[in-house]
RNA sequence: GCCCCAGUAGCUCAGUGGACAGAGCGACCGCCUCCUAAGCGGUAGGCCGCAGGUUCGACUCCUGCCUGGGGCACCA
């Protein structure tokens, strides 16, 4: 149940109500929503198909049934229910409880969609190695990781965002070897790091090119400068960190020798062919992995083991990982350490996010990592701006591979999904703006639920619109699918240019409306669009 | 060979059991004495990859197949 105000939740509970009381017992919730076509109403609910089989009659019988009740029930907050289809029932609400809705989605200001108290969930999220600059790819886990995690705290939840920074093995190690060649004004070894970023962090470090320079000391100085570029990176596309987590320290506090004791005294290790392993495949894995090499080094696999035990001592519910679709493979081995650790099943998420293939018009920009190829995240915020780049980026379903069209991302005007959102925000700020700001004070103050005005087919739709933020929310949050709600910005944006086209709102008296009710719509309009785009990590502009 | 993701309008994609499948871009036609035309209205464009199955009802769930992408380390 919401703990806020919902107007809309209210008249679902209502009707699952209705319908568990025909039944005699808890039923499937039905659905209320939106019908395809204004004839069937501005609700509609299957509950009567549901039942239908429970009560052995016709679905339009139970129809029948369920309508009269439910008609008593909402009373005045009902114009007329119809049954339609094969049993499906129509609600026509009644323009005083719409008003009545909006009045409500005021008074509740910025709880209205916020959930009852959750989980405690600590997210990681991007957890790019710092041998390279912040990719586009990378880029999609930033957008979609702090997205995820704004509107988990709307839905309710107490959310920590975490970076794991791989500050550690072969790769720092071969990042040094390739920092001290270019120091030295010499190519990267074949395995290194070719990108021409290399050359400028390693003529900031001191002594780099020196015949005694320390490669472990190079790279820990490289990895200090990139590390410090991706937090202003990141930080420039609106994302910020509780924590960064460094490997490095796992190492050398001895957390993973430590970890795998404590797995040993569990009997979940064992020693093969000089090395340790851990019984992965007792908690579904396909095979058994390694913890420590035959030459006594420890592996990646060894180091994450130990943070997801530092993870799990730190109180949370539920731990989410957002993970590249190349790390898929990793996915079944670190949900059986997980379990090995003593963590419940299903209390670690794993989010597999799908690549990103750039386009500039037609063409597929390639990315290969070869010098000057690679895109980075300041690269793609330069070109096309911050608020088209989370926007874009957190658009598509994280399970797809995302085409991200520069040409259209930069184009600054009407076909720009971004720009149109940020318009309608603009325009209505506009229209506020005209009414100044007494008047909208006024008009918020007044007695909405009991205004004479009858409401424009395009305001109903505009004020319903307002009444699904709750239940978008909690869809987003439930289903992790921060893109969920660029589509209803978008639609928002929509609604409101039909509202605009139909009804004047300032003025609004000289064709017989009433004006408090429609600067009210307005204010809380812009209100929940610029609360939308900021869940999105996108501003909101008073013009344009 | 095995595992994961995807296949929906010309293009990019929404839509995780309900009514005649949607949006943006692209194409075509129209609309500024009026709170922002960065806007609005309309037209054209679909064997929802294929074949079975479950269901009162399937783009949605199950099975098989086809195509594309990613992955199957004592790398990280």
């Amino acid at each position: 149940m919401p703990s806020t105000a919902d107007p809309l939740a209210e008249l679902h509970a209502a009707v699952a109500a209705v319908a568990a009381d025909l039944r005699g017992s808890v039923v499937e919730l039905p659905d209320l929503g939106r019908p395809p076509k204004p004839e069937f109403g501005d609700y509609s609910t299957n509950a009567a198909m549901l039942l239908a089989p429970e009560l052995g009659s016709p679905p339009r019988a139970v129809a029948e049934q369920l309508g009269e009740r439910l008609g008593e029930v909402l009373g005045d907050r009902l114009e007329r229910i119809e049954i339609a289809g094969p049993g499906f029932l129509n609600l026509f609400v009644s323009d005083r409880w719409l008003r009545g809705s909006l009045a409500r989605i005021g008074e509740a200001g910025d709880l209205f969609g916020s959930g009852p108290a959750g989980e405690r969930i600590l997210v990681e999220f991007v957890s790019a190695n710092p041998t390279g600059p912040i990719t586009v790819a990378a880029a999609r886990h930033a957008a979609y990781g702090d997205s995820l995690c704004r509107i988990l705290e709307l839905a309710g939840h107490a959310v920590e965002r975490e970076y794991y920074v791989n500050d550690y093995g072969s790769q720092v190690r071969r990042f040094g070897e390739s920092l001290i060649a270019r120091a030295r004004g010499e190519e990267p070894p074949e395995d290194g790091y070719q990108g021409g970023y290399v050359v400028e962090i390693a003529a900031r470090i001191e002594g780099a090119g020196a015949p005694d320079a320390d490669p472990d000391q190079v790279a820990a100085r490289g990895v200090g400068l990139i590390l410090g570029g991706v937090r202003a990176t990141l930080e420039r596309f609106g994302v910020d960190y509780d924590r960064y987590f460094s490997e490095l320290s796992l190492h050398e506090s001895g957390a993973i020798t430590a970890a795998i004791e404590a797995l040993n005294a569990d009997q979940r290790v064992y020693p093969h062919e000089d090395a340790t392993w851990l019984r992965t495949t007792e908690f579904g894995d396909d095979k058994d992995r390694v913890l420590q090499r035959g030459s006594g080094e420890l592996t990646y696999f060894a180091a994450d083991i130990a943070y997801h035990l530092d993870k799990r001592s730190r109180d949370h519910e539920r731990v989410i990982n957002v993970w590249g679709a190349d790390h898929h493979g990793y996915i079944g081995r670190m949900q059986a350490a997980w379990q090995a650790l003593g963590g419940a099943e299903g209390s670690l998420e794993v989010i597999v996010m799908q690549l990103v293939n750039l386009r500039d018009g037609g063409a597929v920009v390639q990315m290969s990592k070869r010098a000057g190829d690679i895109v980075t995240l300041d690269d793609l915020l330069d070109d096309i701006g911050v608020d088209a780049a989370r926007f874009f980026l957190v658009q598509r379903s994280h399970d797809t591979t995302l085409d991200l069209d520069l040409a259209l991302a930069r184009e600054q005007s009407q076909d720009n999904p971004v720009y149109y959102v940020q318009y309608a925000h603009a325009r209505i700020a506009s229209i506020l703006r005209k009414a100044g700001t007494e008047r909208v004070e006024q008009a918020l103050a007044a007695d909405l639920a009991g205004s004479a005005e009858v409401p424009h087919p395009s305001a109903r739709t505009m004020i319903m619109r307002l009444l699904a933020f709750p239940g978008e929310i909690a869809l987003a949050a439930e289903r992790r699918a921060p893109h969920r709600l660029t589509t209803y910005a978008l639609e928002t944006a929509q609604d409101f240019s039909a509202f605009y086209r139909d009804c004047r709102v300032v003025g609004a008296a000289e064709e017989g409306g009433d004006e408090d009710l429609r600067i009210a719509l307005s204010e809380h309009s812009r209100r929940l669009l610029e609360r939308t785009l900021d869940l999105l990590g996108v501003a909101a502009p008073s013009e344009m």
